[in-house]
DNA sequence: AGCGGTATTTACGTAAAAGTCAATTCCACG
DNA sequence: CGTGGAATTGACTTTTACGTAAATACCGCT
């Protein structure tokens, strides 16, 4: 039973690249940036439901189509909020551009999304044509 | 008045770049990748409103995340659909790909602003309460 | 004819995000 | 105890998407 690491809770790093699709190389680049902090038994890497859950967003960021300085963004805002007046205001300010860009994203979705309508519109009229006229 | 080609209907690379905030290189970059073909007086290229379109649709993927090759892809499903029956089903399913695929970056935006509004949240909360403090 | 400004071409450079490869190291098991 | 399979490390390589610089060309104006 390699497949599930014997203390509970811990995450190989082999069962996350199968779970989320990715390589090792990839992981340790994320960790390498910082991103994630697994802890360690010896030398081999164990991840906690925290640090999987950090990977996802991670992930999700990239298909989002984020810079890994981005998702490090990111991710320092979803830290416990700063106890200073000035660091809340701005965490604020960068919560609303984040918001800002987001909306633009989703914007560009449906605007795409209509221009794939009408493609497969024209697709399946023009498939029509072809059943009728055989 | 150099701003304005003296022949309408015509742009040149550096309106495009103010307009859309790109470099001259990045433009040249995807006409060398084949995205866009603008015509040219001597050296000098004109960019005709199809063209213009063309590098709005470029850039909007861009900011989706989508590479130069997806968005090759994506292009080559706005011509005209095939009148092939094969090729016409697998534009159709091709079209399906990307929508799926627009739908999973809306998700991911969606879940994104669902964080975002509790960081908010939270932040405007230790607002409030330094706010009665003082 | 000369000049300033804009475009073009060619070529090399670079940063981000991994991929790949080789050399260990660590174990659990028979 | 030694061996095969997972993990790690470090170094080098690759791909994508442009940046940047140098040399050259063209265009309208004076």
């Amino acid at each position: 039973m390699a497949a599930r690491s014997e203390i509970a809770d811990y995450f190989t790093i082999t069962e996350l690249t199968r779970e989320f699709g990715v390589s090792t190389r990839t992981i340790r680049f994320y960790e390498d940036e910082g991103l994630i902090k697994p802890v360690r038994r010896g030398r081999t890497r164990l991840f906690r439901p925290g640090d999987r859950w950090i990977l996802s967003l991670i992930l999700r960021g990239k298909r989002l189509g984020f810079s890994i300085a981005e998702i490090r963004e990111i991710l320092a805002m979803y830290k416990e909020p700063p106890g200073e007046e000035g660091q809340l205001r701005l965490l604020v300010r960068k919560v609303g551009e984040k918001r800002h860009e987001l909306e633009q994203k989703r914007r560009d979705i449906d605007e795409t999304m209509r221009e794939l309508d009408q493609v497969e519109e024209a697709s399946l009229a023009r498939l029509a044509e072809l059943g009728v006229a055989r």
